[in-house]
DNA sequence: GCGGATCAC
DNA sequence: TATGGTGATCCGC
């Protein structure tokens, strides 16, 4: 399997087949296309347009990185292969010999959750092709939209083409927040500390569930029929699921296995004691909640199980067994393009290599560890053994804050900063509802030709303010702009970031602690609460901002000082560390008894654990016991640290807001210590405990192949101990949570657990969350109303098009009341 | 620390 | 007419 064959099927010239352009039905659903006849109508549809363009330029940029790595391929001798090859096999026989398969993870994704939504509100569309999004971009697609080659991330305009009589419907991300919310509470009665990838994916440890249910009673294993009578005047079971199709595997939760028993009155069903039938429980539960349908994986770690969850979907589940034999053959025939983490290059990029599945891998690895970074082939090793991760790693601190947009092109400077200011509003409100501050201020710019550039600045200290954050923005963009003159910078992209985070928190005081929150009691998290924040949180709102003054812009661009980037600094808050002193955790008296947000009951007690325990069981359905009197554990706060937001988002920011800084549970660092000084630096991080045993510590989906992926031919050597990130950061990585299980707190109203043991703390995230809701209810119900009515089913999109479109013009209207030479100041 | 790239959703 | 937004990471400078 060695040839060194020539470019796979890429013309990369002549033949004008963009194969990075082409449908991608890695996806579900998509099995059995026509993909000859759709791809030609994705090129043609986009031949000649400047994205398409920008495409075949970085088809042509990856062509020349696989034919330089062809070139390093033939420079290899056999000795140093040979070599190569024996110390990889030493660390494959030892990272073999820690596999862990004592734990049972599962990956839980419902079936294409939003179109499915949509769907299950508007009976109209069930037989119809649909997707969610817009003309220029689909969020996702029905299964049978599918089948023309409709997917995810298509532009609408394109999948008209492919299937004229597709429904387009607009995304309502409060609608989807909602359910995601609903099928949370769920996730949480199995796995409290689970693991949220998205607003409709979760990996979860089902390991301590299933401890527990073996000694379950029936009854607790027992769950109702939703007996929805309707035209039949039967339980509707096969109603249940009206979204999917014909051809979903046969493990739907609602219609059980021959050997199951339903209960005569067909009420309810009882769910056996394994793995499968608690995740077939699960399931079932989601079902009957929501009317949607979730498929799953089970496995020994997240990677495998999230193959696995792919396998029966729609509507069905698939397990790998927990042991060594089952999980490499179900390896073997993996393309590694299944994998997270493996993208359209990377697989190009092995392919060009003859590596196609995870077998070719396996064959492969002295090779890959002659060709790639350390970080990618360790990775390429522990895919090729099935690894990954055993436990859920609860999320780090967010390392950065941005907000983008696209918009119509726009060449007029003073438009440009204009947009640019009010980026800059956004992001600062983003980070004033976090509390954050952050010293790089990171420009992002697209021109009409799709061709991306940032441009970044670190301030002498660290920065929040719509003013701050724009004083350096503007400087930047300031530059691009007299970079290019006398031409004009045309944008059609322009997104400000902020990120090098310094322990925040000057907060106020909170508004509102997770105690008076629940003891709001029925009156429940989204009705008729008001925090006193909220007014001020809410007025970055389109209809609540107030309209700004002609001279706005100008007075706080005069304000921002020249150059904030060469250096100037800041009078008030130039010392970062002060910060961090702050310890504003006026805690809230603590009463003696919580009432339960589930059940609504009196709780006697002031552990949050306790109560988060009865919580739990008011989740899983369990009767409400009544927890014995405890106390503590409401510490003073430790800081910020572990502290992580899942911030539900404001409608118009897009649905992956919501996933925040998730990181994947895929590790690319191994436990191995040596590496090659030859290639630069190492990226250790927080493996170096001195443990060279040490499992991994941290997830993330590493981009294992960047642009300079592949690597000089050289020999292994010695260690080397540099870090990259920022001693600070180091450290707080390093921390270990206080690690006694059971302790985890989960927010009532996202339902994500929180990683945190500070009341402090997870009360701020509660503020945060209970905020949002509000936000919701406040936002006006023409923009993404959270009303249960759907907008009319139209097939085109409103001409005006996206809010992306209208912000922008908007910015223009403004724009022109300044001078580009105001700004420039 | 910066900038380009890759990846996931 | 028309090809997204957010966050993270890696790697070579």
């Amino acid at each position: 399997m060695t040839s060194s064959h020539s470019m796979e099927s890429t013309s990369a010239d002549g033949g004008g087949f963009l194969s990075r352009m082409a449908l991608n039905d890695n996806k579900a659903g998509m099995e059995g296309l026509d993909r000859e006849r759709i791809n030609k109508i994705i090129i043609e549809s986009s031949k000649g347009s400047r994205f398409y363009e920008n495409e075949a330029k970085k088809e042509l940029q990856v062509n020349q990185r696989i034919e330089k790595m062809t070139l390093q391929r033939a420079q290899i001798t056999e000795q140093q292969l040979q070599k190569a090859h024996t110390q990889v096999e030493k660390m494959v026989n030892e990272l073999d010999m820690s596999r862990d398969l004592s734990r049972l993870i599962v990956h839980v994704d419902m079936d294409a959750f939003y179109a499915a939504v949509e769907m299950r509100d508007c009976p109209e569309l069930k037989d119809k092709p649909m997707a969610v999004g817009s003309m220029s971009m689909l969020s996702t697609s029905n299964y049978h939209a599918r089948k023309f080659g409709v997917r995810a991330a298509m532009p609408g305009f394109i999948a008209k083409k492919l299937c004229p009589n597709l429904v387009i419907v607009p995304c309502n991300f409060d609608k989807y927040r909602a359910v995601s919310n609903e099928i949370r509470k769920i996730f949480a009665a199995y796995d409290p500390n689970f693991m949220p990838m998205s607003l409709d994916e979760a990996y979860l440890d089902f390991t301590d569930h299933l401890e527990q249910r073996i000694s379950w009673p029936e009854s607790l294993r027992t769950h109702c029929l939703h007996t929805d009578i309707t035209e039949t005047g039967s339980p509707c079971v096969e109603n249940l699921s009206p979204l999917l199709f014909e051809d979903s595997p046969s493990s739907t939760p609602s219609l059980p296995p021959s050997g199951e028993k339903v209960e005569s009155g067909g009420g309810s069903e009882v769910f056996g004691t394994c793995v499968e039938e608690a995740v077939r429980e699960m399931r079932f539960r989601i079902e009957q909640k929501t009317t949607l349908t979730a498929s799953a994986g089970i496995a020994p770690n997240t990677m495998i199980a999230k193959v696995c969850s792919d396998k029966n979907k729609p509507n069905g589940q698939y397990r790998v067994p927990s042991n060594r034999e089952a999980v490499m053959d179900f390896i073997q025939t993996l393309p590694v393009r299944k994998v997270s983490g493996i993208g359209k290059v990377s697989e190009k990029m092995l392919s060009s290599l003859g590596i196609t599945t995870c077998a070719h891998l396996g064959q492969q690895m002295a090779l890959l560890s002659l060709m790639f970074s350390e970080t990618a082939w360790h990775h390429f090793m522990r895919i090729s053994l099935g690894l990954g991760s055993t436990h859920m790693e609860r999320d780090g601190e967010r390392k950065s804050m941005s907000t983008e947009r696209t918009f119509r092109e726009m060449s007029v400077a003073e438009e440009q900063l204009s947009l640019c200011r009010e980026l800059c509003e956004d992001l600062a409100a983003d980070m004033k509802k976090e509390g954050l501050r952050g010293k790089t201020i990171t420009l992002k710019l697209k021109n009409v030709k799709f061709e991306v550039k940032s441009r970044a600045c670190t301030l002498p200290c660290a920065v929040a303010t719509t003013d701050e954050i724009f004083a350096a923005a503007k400087d930047l963009l300031k530059t691009e702009i007299e970079n290019v003159s006398p031409q004009q910078l045309q944008l059609r992209l322009m997104g400000v970031r902020i990120s090098t985070f310094v322990s925040a928190d000057d907060k106020k005081p909170q508004q509102k602690s997770i105690v008076g929150f629940l003891q709001q009691g029925s009156s429940g998290p989204s009705h008729g609460i008001v925090p006193n924040s909220v007014k001020e949180t809410a007025s970055h709102l389109p209809m609540e901002r107030p309209p700004p003054a002609g001279s706005h812009i100008l007075d706080e661009t005069d304000k921002g000082q020249g150059s904030v980037c060469s250096g100037f600094t800041q009078p008030a808050t130039d010392n970062p560390k002060k910060a961090s002193a702050s310890t504003s955790g006026a805690a809230a008296p603590d009463p003696e008894t919580l009432t339960c947000p589930v059940c609504f009951g009196e709780v006697r007690t002031t552990d949050l654990q306790v109560f988060n325990r009865h919580i739990d069981l008011c989740l899983s359905g369990v009767a409400t016991e009544t927890p014995t009197d405890t106390d503590s554990e409401s510490d003073g706060d430790g800081g910020p640290k572990g502290f992580t937001v899942i911030d539900e988002g404001v409608p118009e920011k897009g649905e992956d807001k919501e996933r925040q800084k998730r990181s994947n549970p895929e590790d690319a660092l191994s436990a191995f210590k040596t590496c090659d000084a030859l290639r630069g630096p190492s990226v250790t991080r927080a493996e170096d405990t001195g443990d060279p045993g040490a499992k991994e510590r941290r997830s993330g989906d590493k981009p294992l192949l960047d642009h300079h992926g592949s690597r000089r031919v050289h020999s292994p050597q010695r260690a080397s101990s540099s870090h990259r990130g920022d001693p600070a950061t180091q450290s707080s990585r390093l921390e270990a949570p206080p690690g006694h299980e059971g302790s985890t707190l989960i927010c009532p109203v996202c339902q994500v657990p929180q990683n945190t043991h500070d009341l402090t703390v997870f009360n701020h995230h509660v503020d945060l969350c209970l905020n949002q809701e509000v936000l919701h209810m406040l936002a006006p119900p023409s923009s993404s109303s959270s009303s249960t009515m759907r907008p009319p089913v139209t097939a085109k999109r409103g001409q005006g098009e996206s809010g992306v479109l209208s912000q922008a013009s908007k910015a223009k209207g403004r724009g022109s009341q300044n001078t580009i030479d105001k700004f420039f100041m």
